[in-house]
DNA sequence: CACATATTGATAGTAATACTATTATATTTG
DNA sequence: CAAATATAATAGTATTACTATCAATATGTG
């Protein structure tokens, strides 16, 4: 599994970058860098010109790999959702049984991430925190609908029906497979904020991840 | 109901305003044209300007009563879950079967809403588009923690718990009643932004509400 | 090795945003 | 009628989100 992870390069919708960072040294550090920068000072006071002093490059040099901030969140979110869609795959592949393979697909999407250390330029655990707190400012824009015509949220929307194919699997005749699967989706992502920050409205305490509440859940609703 | 409800005064934070709109005609130019403005344009392109020059005032005049957009926009959402939470209470309050009150809770926070006329100077049809579509917003900043400790969000919380509580009284066995609650709440504003914008990953139609897939798989969850 | 090309860095500049401050004017109230 | 209050108008600042230009450097090719 460690050498299929370690050479999977994941290729991201081109629409998204002026220059793939994939390819040069430069493009890697703003990768690398603007996580952990909008980890820190969240996505809001996020600026081209203050990762530029971070990585000491410059914003115009920023500015040659993607259009704005805007267009590098959504590649890092579709960067993230095709590691969890592969990581999906793999872990599911081989199982035979139904309920246990979405459990396991649910497991994957609803559990604390961890830093891999396959991939040098992009620390998961950190991503995984950003994609808890900015994900949905990705979504909730006046651009949605154009910007889901070009396919940016594509992977998003198969890591969903993935799942959606596995409740399926298990019970055909429930009638709400997609609302289901995406809720555990985002939902799983929002009571992992709530956790954090809103501690009296979730039931998760620090540490804990969203697991056993969306395992219990799933299976009562279509078992 | 119709008079008791024109006769609420939904009072919120202090905190939230510099003077409070609601005692001035200009005030509640203000919180009308905000929501509209908000609703045709989105939160990020909206600003004071724009909302002065289309109530035919100054943005100075605005900066009068509100600090900034963020701090009116959590004032909006405050008076919507406020109005939620008070037709949660009446609509709940004669119920005596557990169940029944617990479904019409959740019917409260799932189902369409409509312009209800009382009050002149708020179109909940169209705040409850904007809570559907930034909400989150007001949430996923980096001053949360501190939004919170000064109790910004209060209101919304106290909805959940109502919800938990009705949980307890169907189940108090049930291990995760914090946590369902919040995912019905948030979750349902997240299948409407869907049934909107990503139809393909939600099983509500166009002009759907939420309620079903909710209610049923709250019942299966605790029942 | 020389030349062409691509890449990055540095600087400057623009329009818009998110405010703050000041002053003038209109309205209310005691 | 005077004083206080509310609003409008104008100007000004720092920051953001870019765009454009040009110089410096590195790389590849013939």
């Amino acid at each position: 599994m460690q050498n299929l992870i370690s050479n999977l390069k994941i290729s991201i919708n081109d629409k998204l970058y002026v220059k793939d960072p994939e390819t040069t040294e430069l493009g890697l550090n703003i990768l690398k860098n603007s996580i952990l920068l909008i980890n820190e000072i969240g996505f809001e006071s996020f600026t081209f010109k203050k990762l530029g002093e971070r990585i000491q490059s410059n914003e115009s040099s920023i500015y040659r790999y993607f259009e704005n901030k805007h267009k590098l969140l959504i590649y890092l979110s579709t960067w993230y959702w095709s590691w969890v869609e592969y990581r999906m795959i793999f872990a599911t592949t081989n199982i035979v049984d139904p309920i246990e393979k979405l459990e396991k697909a649910i497991k994957l999407v609803t559990e604390n991430i961890l830093d891999d250390n396959e991939t040098p330029h992009i620390n998961e655990e950190v991503l995984n925190r950003i994609i808890i707190e900015e994900f949905t400012k990705t979504l909730m824009t006046k651009e949605i609908d154009n910007e889901n015509n070009e396919g940016f949220f594509v992977v998003y929307k198969r890591v969903i029906n993935k799942i959606v194919d596995f409740i399926e699997e298990v019970n055909p005749n429930y009638p709400y497979a997609k609302s289901l699967a995406s809720n555990v989706v985002q939902g799983s992502l929002h009571q992992h904020f709530l956790k954090n920050h809103l501690k009296t409205i979730t039931n998760l305490s620090e540490k804990e991840c969203a697991t056993d509440f969306f395992v219990d859940l799933v299976k009562k609703a279509i078992i």
